[in-house]
DNA sequence: TATTGTTATACTCTATAACTATA
DNA sequence: TATAGTTATAGAGTATAACAATA
């Protein structure tokens, strides 16, 4: 079972550094929101209101489930990011950014350009060549195991 | 504020691939220490037990506090896969895989090298392309914030 | 005194189920 | 009847604090 091992340390080798690099990728985000004062998920929240969207919309895209989006559109509500505005189907309701939740998008995204690890620890060169490599690595059935 | 949104948007897509790709990972990994009726975090200890080791040693490497190992190791305890056994130093204890451990051990390196989507959807030159991109990335701390 | 492992407990995160209002 | 959001509650996972034994 000599190939075997090898394949398997070869895989173990790459995938613990991919699992690894998206910690730290995920630790540097919750660190830069941090600054914000700001849990990830709520911060991740902040970012994907782009455009006011059915709370429904919300729990799909986190993978998580309506009841927790109630909880948390309410912590985004109490600290006044975001505010709910009823839909012409009235059982809808939007979240929609206030300003302080636009400026606060707009903080997240600069920090992250700021501070990126893709962006401080590779070159442009180097990025070019990993998004392909990434790209091949990607579930085409996207599959998201990620989110909540 | 062009040129920072550009690179907010180039870091977003490549990070967000990251961990999805990281998710996808952890994922088959779950799924396939799943058909053995283990849960992830037992069978991160089996693979890590190698050698024999003290509990201590392994909440540092899996980052979780010494109560939490001793809940793993109970539990891996009922299921037959490890023993405790006394160090020199009588406050120690080692974790020591039994004969069912090492076989469930090994049966999760094969699972592992068969079906690791590493293996199975990037070419020999295409992982060999990614490995010193993903070693460029990886913290040289070793700051680990993966783990519990 | 400091360290290992254990116990009991509490906290965080997230889901499930039941409910209301609207379609 | 089915769907959106809410509420109350329960479960998993993990940590904290206090403790016993040993160094």
């Amino acid at each position: 079972m000599r190939h075997s091992e090898q394949r398997y340390d070869e895989a173990r080798r790459l995938s613990g550094m991919l699992i690894d690099i998206a910690g730290q990728t995920k630790a540097d985000f919750a660190e830069i929101v941090a600054e914000l004062d700001l849990p990830v998920h709520l911060a991740r929240a902040v970012l994907m209101l782009d455009e006011p969207a059915p709370m429904r919309d919300l729990a799909d895209r986190l993978a998580c489930d309506r009841s927790y989006v109630t909880n948390l559109a309410d912590r985004l509500e109490e600290r006044g990011l975001v505010e709910r505005v009823s839909g012409t189907d009235r059982r809808v309701k939007l979240l929609s950014l206030t300003d302080a939740g636009i400026a606060t998008r707009d903080a997240i995204s600069h920090a992250v350009a700021a501070r990126s690890m893709l962006l401080t620890r590779l070159t442009d060169a180097q990025r070019a060549a990993l998004a392909p490599l990434l790209e091949a690595l990607t579930d085409a059935d996207g599959r998201r195991s990620d989110g909540c």
